[in-house]
RNA sequence: GCGCGCUUAGCUCAGUGGUAGAGCGACUCGUUUACACCGAGUAGGUCCGGGGUUCGAUACCUCGAGCGCGCACCA
């Protein structure tokens, strides 16, 4: 044997070898494995080369589908990757930017074309980095979001909620990105801190606060709090105020969500552009008067301000009503949180559309709305998410839940299946026969599909494997993305197949750079887990990302901390390379074992009892330090040491019984390092000194 | 505003109702054939602060401070 194991060379024949044996598919091992244990893995978006995150999750789910496999599970970790509609949509927009193009001038179907190949392109990469990452998933069962299955299965969830009464179309107030030209849900909008002046002007005798003076023209009514003595002759009543494009009448309301303590404790209620305002004009009423467009600038209703974007509307209106002394004062610096869009940091325009929207909190005749389905299967540990307080924050973004937008205006997804004809909605996949039906020109948010993947992917609903696989085992995946996805799947997962999708959430964190950083493009720190794997070895990477990392907690990862791993490799490789060199096979003589054998023996025993129960209860840090420092430390620096001379005695008895303890106590570290480090392990136990035998990786635990 | 966390050795973090641990880093010594991608050893902590429960708290409760995060219709 080499003095240290060459990762470049060994890892790829190793990958070759699990891949040729057909064990990463569950109907191929062998018939022991009988009770399944299936993770879905958590397709990467494939609109770039994975990252750091990605390697943490290929680690984590590598491991426990490694563990169970060995525990004699039918394992099933299906792949797949994600279109990820918007996200990718906005990395082709900047591509396209770059190029000198822009996508709203390129014919729909040219465009998705393009599109096409660039995921498909950008899936070969990532599929051929996870198998880099020793990812023992099955590529059979590889799946893709846009795979027919999967859009048909979307589709019929989208027909079957409507006849449900789950979904609507509705003229809404909606989030609006100017820049990305559709809307987000609520859970795509960051909102920002920001210093604005707050304008108080003159509503005919009434003062009022407002930092939006340019949608004074979308005003159709003036608001008070109904307790407001100072007001109350007011309410119900018509008064004339000055709009600068002449003199309106404009009644004043009363409704609860005003604030007394707020400005004057009177506002301009504008239902169109304000998503409080929309709501205060559903309770009265309210005519909803557009005065912006989707461009972003002033329509022709505003006289002279028509075609002015928002930015410049606002000063020009203020200016102009402290030109006519209707600017009582300006708070120049005041504080408030603005809508912006995640990705490009836009500020968001209120507009009302007609869009599909999912009812979350409402329940069909006789069943459950979706949002109780959740919390129920939360609450009631049907579902067990991990960490487990991770529980209360999915409960408390349960409670707030409002219904969910899921029309979006790119190109890049799945076409929603509603067709219109003058005032009838057809919703199906198909268009009805007779002429006229023109489908929606919009696609599901992303996550509409991705939150069906569970079931979609093992072919609900008459698939045997979705007899064999589901409910899955575990759902491991980014606590970033708990609400976008996991919440969803769990609702819809319990919606269309009465059952929950999975049992376990592992919920993992970010990885941060030595410096406790978010890693970024932009502050270029970041970490190329390829690279890293090609210096290192990936099973030092494997460990660097395992040891230190706590459910539901960020990670810090540096290079010293994988180059510390990657020694360990070194140290696991020598210690075996000194075990099987000073094994004399032709040594035929009955070993007598000594006390000090026998706690030894005892020892490995214990350590395993808390390694397989670490296991079991998902603490993989705990788990790998153990292994880690059991193997360094006790196992290198002392067992080996102290059985050096034994090994060259003339007490042949002795002898037997020392090599024979190392060897056991090498091959029980070899397999619950497998899980680990999973490379260096396997190739070890090829070089064994025995007949000749399996894999390491269906070797039982 | 509501909610969730974190605060332990220089750094990254474990951990337990009986006054503390690891890895990395620092320092000292060691070129003993499995491994210098090594070994032996040393230094370093009022376990954020106050109060409480307890025979005993770093650990449990409570208040507070600092930091981080999530949710929310602040006009």
């Amino acid at each position: 044997m080499e003095s240290r194991f060459d990762h470049q060379a060994i890892e790829p024949k190793i990958y070759r070898r699990w891949e040729k044996s057909g064990f990463f598919n569950p109907d191929k091992l062998p018939v022991t494995h009988k009770k399944s244990f299936t993770i879905i893995m958590p397709p990467p978006n494939a609109n770039g080369a994975l990252h750091i995150g990605h390697a943490l999750f290929v680690t984590l789910q590598d491991l426990m589908i490694r563990f169970q496999r060995m525990r004699g599970r039918k394992t099933l970790w299906l792949p797949g990757a994600d279109h990820a509609g918007f996200e990718t949509q906005v990395v082709f927009d900047k591509k396209l930017e770059k190029e000198k193009r822009n996508r709203f001038q390129i014919p729909r179907d040219k465009l998705w074309q393009e599109m096409w190949e660039f995921t498909q392109a950008n899936r070969k990469i990532m599929e051929n980095q996870l198998r880099e990452l020793g990812a023992s998933c099955d590529w059979s069962r590889n799946t893709f979001t846009l795979d027919p299955k999967i859009i048909k299965t979307t589709h019929e969830t989208f027909t079957q909620m409507h006849k449900d009464g789950l979904l609507y179309r509705g003229e809404r107030i909606v989030n609006w990105c100017v820049k990305h030209q559709t809307t987000l849900s609520d859970l795509e909008v960051k909102y920002v801190e920001r210093e604005d002046p707050l304008y108080y002007i003159k509503y005919g005798p009434l003062t009022l606060a407002t930092v939006r003076p340019e949608t004074k023209f979308g005003d159709t009514a003036i608001a008070v709090n109904p307790k407001d003595k100072r007001y109350k002759k007011y309410i119900g009543k018509e008064i004339e105020i000055e709009t600068l494009i002449g003199k309106a009448k404009m009644k004043v309301i009363a409704d609860a969500v005003v604030d007394p303590h707020f400005g004057t404790g009177v506002i301009k209620v504008t239902p169109a552009h304000d998503p409080t305002d929309f709501e205060i004009g559903q309770r009265h009423k309210l005519e909803i008067r557009e005065v912006i467009g989707k461009d972003g600038r002033l329509n022709e209703k505003t006289g002279p301000y028509t075609g002015m974007k928002i930015s410049e509307a606002r000063q020009r209106v203020a200016e102009d009503m402290k030109k006519q002394g209707l600017l009582v004062k300006t708070d120049s610096n005041y504080k408030h949180s603005v809508a912006t869009c995640y990705k490009c940091g836009t500020t968001l325009e209120p507009l009302v559309m007609p869009q599909w929207f999912v009812r979350m909190t409402e329940a069909p005749k006789g069943k459950k709305s979706l949002r109780d389905m959740a919390v129920d299967a939360v609450k009631s540990g049907k579902i067990e998410l991990i960490p487990k307080r991770m529980e209360k924050v999915f409960l408390h973004w349960m409670k707030n839940l409002r219904d969910w937008n899921i029309s979006r205006q790119i190109v890049w997804g799945i076409k929603i299946p509603a067709w219109y004809r003058r005032d009838e909605i057809y919703v199906g996949a198909e268009a009805p026969r007779e002429a006229g039906w023109k489908q929606d020109p919009d696609v599901l948010d992303t996550w509409f599909s991705s939150g069906q993947w569970p079931y979609a992917t093992l072919n609900y609903p008459k698939g045997k494997d979705y007899k064999t696989f589901y409910p899955t085992d575990m759902m491991e995946t980014g606590a970033d993305i708990l609400f976008f996805w996991v919440a969803r799947m769990i609702m819809l997962g319990l919606y269309r197949t009465g059952k929950i999708p999975f049992r376990n959430v592992y919920l993992h964190g970010l990885v941060r750079d030595k410096d406790w950083q978010k890693i970024s493009k932009s502050k270029g720190n970041v970490i190329d887990p390829l690279g890293v794997a090609e210096i290192y070895g990936t099973d030092a990477l494997r460990m660097a990302l395992t040891v230190g990392n706590m459910p539901g907690s960020d990670t810090a990862i540096s290079e010293d901390k994988i180059r510390g791993y990657r020694n360990f490799t070194t140290k696991i490789w020598n210690a075996s390379r000194f075990v099987i060199s000073s094994y004399d096979k032709k040594l035929k003589v009955r070993p007598r074992y000594t006390k000090a054998d026998r706690a030894h023996l005892k020892k490995l025993q214990e350590i395993k009892k808390q390694v397989t129960s670490d296991l079991e209860k998902f603490r993989f840090h705990h788990a790998a330090e153990t292994l880690y420092h059991y193997f360094w430390h006790t196992f290198a620096d002392k067992i080996i040491e102290v059985n050096k001379s034994r090994l060259q005695g003339d007490d042949l008895a002795d002898r037997a019984a020392a090599q024979a303890a190392l060897l056991e106590i090498l091959e029980e570290n070899l397999k619950m390092l497998h899980p680990f480090m999973p490379y260096v392990t396997e190739e070890i136990w090829a070089r064994l000194p025995h007949k000749p035998r399996g894999m390491l990786m269906i070797e039982k635990w």
